[in-house]
DNA sequence: GCGTTTTACGTAAACGTTTACGTAAATCCC
DNA sequence: GGGATTTACGTAAACGTTTACGTAAAACGC
């Protein structure tokens, strides 16, 4: 088995306090010393046990990262940079899939709470109650990650829905369309849903442009297959369309696909911008214009900031609205001179 | 801070033996005597530290998850599955990015070792020797997937390449084609290169079709742009190519879109066929046929496989080639006519 | 040389849990 | 009723590490 710390001592003719010194870089010691316990430490193989380090110091140098959809494209961009954050601050990422489903997200906390993880990225999903209550009893900081908390004073890191939306429509305007449609999510989702579909009326109605249900279906999910079934929904209600938004990249994929069946050209008779900027959306044909959210960034940034949090090296975590652009490829056509 | 056992023990006026009888279900203790625990436990919150546990038990109930690319889209299916499989047997998954490097590998497998992880998945990469001394030193069974090694007897899950790609061109050649060229990956590189290639000349000779240098560019890697420049590379060399099999879903949308960017009508001047069937396959325009990697179930399998070895179930796992199917959308077109 | 400070150790206790083993009481069976 | 067996506890030690504190020796400064 591991050789351990009074393996090293007795090797090395010296107490166990001495090699934890020598270790763990601690004052006391001599350099003839430090030589001689460096030496049965390589001669044994010694490794120190993270685990019995872990329940002297209350701190396990891990943190736990809750999905909703680990394989989704969203999510494993944002992992990405969670896990490089993490790693380059010295702590591990379990991650945990929860499948949107709250009795399984309790069974992660509660189990993340037994390993004594030292905070928590909780991505994509709303915070209800008795999640908080949980995050209260760990008494560890959380992040929250593309989603936030009206009701919970949590640090988040996000896009500010709202104004990616404003502006993707009004970027359809500015390209000369006059009737314009969205593809959007669900009236319950307070995180993607409502503030996406928010923004797109507010810039219609700024732009004196009507709206009125017949702008908008709505789903369930975001999904490549939404998408694709709201899109003759979309022409039933408002058959003079020219340009639509969608509320995520998969969806305007999907109604990409769904118009290439229906032998609509896009963006000749068409426009779509999406929202996210997946890898996917310079795959598609055409390749997509879209909102670009700097997901591995997010990610990236809320790691470093729960990171620090751990660390003490802030009491406080101020919340992050990251930047977005407008990534323009070929699926937005100019309807200036029409 | 965190009740312990003491304290509930203290609380119900019992030993902290009888608490810790009671929560992990063993024998020895009245009717009476549970109801008192149960409710000193609801009382004052208990949650078992699991690092206290796991250094008694030697075992953590968690397992380490290396991938060269984690928000890669094969990635993220091949952990969803292992982490479902982890999850449902009650353990917790470390994820790590190794991002292909050799130092960096080393590095996660000294770190997992030090936080005594209970196995190993290892995703997508030759397995190098000193990766091997480690996982010796760990004492932890280990399981590859989406890949093998030739001089390791380490149990894998994957599919077998050779044939997959054997029968992509063997379906191209039944459509009718007869000068197929092929994208592929790199002659270094055993798991995904060299067999896929192999695969791909066996089935043009099997078939009396002529196979030279020119059937086939190389690539570094397997991604997007990578197909997206490989075919000018190839057209130039076959003119008179009708269809092509590429490594990988990304690498064939990548030639798809140099296709279009080309003038060249997919499928009806130039057939494409790829291989893994990722998400996006269904996604691009044409939607792709290829070569289907159950890539979630390879995960699940994997993650069954190692939990079955830590349980101590099975001795030895039996390395498992996982069945692989022609999933056909719309990139291939029927040439039996021409 | 002597008193003070610093250095280089080692000892003992702690962290929160599991469990082997001993003991007393209850139960069973002849 | 008595001996054997079972049940229901509690005690003590272990797991592998960190560190506060005490002590002896060395170094420093007057």
């Amino acid at each position: 088995m591991n050789p351990t710390i009074k393996d090293v001592a007795k090797h090395a003719n010296v107490s166990i306090a001495t090699v934890s010194r020598i270790v763990n870089g601690l004052p006391g010691y001599s350099e003839e010393t430090k030589k001689k316990v460096q030496q049965s430490i390589e001669a044994l193989g010694y490794q120190p046990n993270a685990i019995a380090r872990g329940l002297i110091n209350k701190r396990t140098q891990t943190i736990g990262v809750l999905f909703p959809d680990v394989s989704g494209m969203l999510s494993s961009e944002v992992l990405e940079g969670v896990e490089n954050a993490a790693h380059d601050g010295g702590f591990s990422v379990i991650v945990c899939n929860t499948t949107s489903s709250g009795k399984r997200t309790v069974k992660y906390l509660r189990l993340l709470q037994e390993k004594r993880v030292d905070g928590i990225i909780f991505a994509s999903e709303d915070v209800k109650e008795e999640y908080y209550k949980i995050f209260q009893e760990m008494k560890v900081p959380v992040v929250l990650v593309s989603t936030a908390s009206s009701k919970y004073d949590l640090p988040f890191v996000r896009v500010n829905d709202f104004d990616g939306a404003f502006q993707a429509t009004e970027y359809l305007i500015r390209k000369g369309h006059k009737v314009i449609g969205m593809i959007g999510g669900s009236d319950e989702d307070p995180i993607a849903g409502v503030p996406r579909m928010q923004g797109f009326q507010k810039a219609l109605e700024s732009n004196g442009l009507s709206f009125t249900n017949n702008h908008i279906t709505k789903n369930e999910g975001y999904r490549f297959q939404n998408g694709k079934e709201s899109l003759p929904l979309l022409l039933k209600k408002l058959p003079d369309m020219t340009a639509l938004f969608a509320a995520s990249d998969e969806m305007a994929i999907g109604a990409m696909s769904a118009a290439h069946q229906l032998g609509i050209r896009v963006p000749e008779e068409l426009s779509i911008i999406g929202y996210d900027n997946l890898k996917i959306a310079e795959m598609c044909y055409p390749p997509l214009t879209t909102v670009s959210q700097p997901l591995k960034d997010m990610g990236q940034t809320s790691g470093e900031m729960l990171v620090s949090l751990i660390k003490g090296e802030q009491q406080e975590a101020k919340s992050r609205y990251m930047p977005f652009t407008i990534v323009e490829r070929q699926s937005v056509s100019d309807f200036r001179d029409k």
